[in-house]
DNA sequence: CTCCCGATAT
DNA sequence: ATATCAGGAG
């Protein structure tokens, strides 16, 4: 048996049992992905593949959004939740790509972070799956599920997604994010974390605290 | 820290 | 009934 640390055989163990692992908002542009994640703020990504199917097919630029307006727009997202700001965010953040960016999304963090409603999270997801710039967005199953795990402590996003970068080279960054997000939702879900199906459990922080102390 | 917020699972 | 869902802004 090889010494191989901890936070490799997690992503070699998830790779192999997750080979498939991607990111499953569906997007046809980087512009797409952008609207998507915006979108995808306290939903699941299920939910929000629903919408932009309908969306997209009608308004997939930064001037379809703004042609829509801000009623329409809230209508067409309403099941969503948070549809104020998210509507308010989307043209407003459509108008500036629009104005400044030639109708295009920057290939950059922190341009992207400066259009309303974009945070780390989002800029982070749609350089790493748009552009294939490595990128380490934490949501929240990355930030339970590298809790949990071990592989940080940090109490909030930002400081996770330091610690994980430090502990994984930067070209598994991308791929890592999506490991722990398949992770988190088929197996170390938030409610009920199914441990014996896990295929990292041996190396697991939390399940090794739990059988120590029933 | 609170607020925004509907849909779904538990 | 309540926690949770690919968060961000004030």
């Amino acid at each position: 048996m090889t010494n191989i640390s901890n936070s490799e055989f997690i992503f070699e163990a998830l790779q192999k049992e997750f080979p498939g692992a991607h990111c499953e908002l569906e997007f046809q542009t980087p512009f797409e992905l952008l609207i998507a994640t915006m979108l995808s703020a306290q939903c699941t990504d299920e939910r929000v593949n629903q919408v932009t199917a309908v969306l997209f097919s009608e308004a997939n630029t930064p001037e379809g959004i703004i042609a829509l307006g801000l009623k329409e727009l809230e209508n067409k997202i309403h099941s969503l939740g948070l549809y104020h700001n998210k509507a308010k965010n989307i043209l407003a953040a459509s108008q500036i790509l629009s104005d400044e960016y030639g109708g295009k999304v920057p290939e950059d963090i922190e341009l992207l972070r400066r259009l309303p409603g974009v945070g780390r999270k989002t800029a982070n997801v749609v350089v790493s799956n748009a552009f294939g710039i490595p990128a380490l967005a934490v949501d929240t199953h990355v930030f339970r599920v590298a809790h949990r795990l071990g592989l940080a402590a940090g109490n909030t996003p930002e400081k996770v997604e330091q610690e994980l970068m430090e502990a994984f080279p930067r070209e598994r960054w991308s791929t890592l994010h999506h490991l722990l997000i398949f992770l988190g939702r088929r197996i170390c879900a938030a409610r009920k974390p199914n441990c014996a199906e896990c295929p990292v459990a041996a190396v697991c922080k939390m399940f090794q605290e739990d059988i120590a102390e029933p």
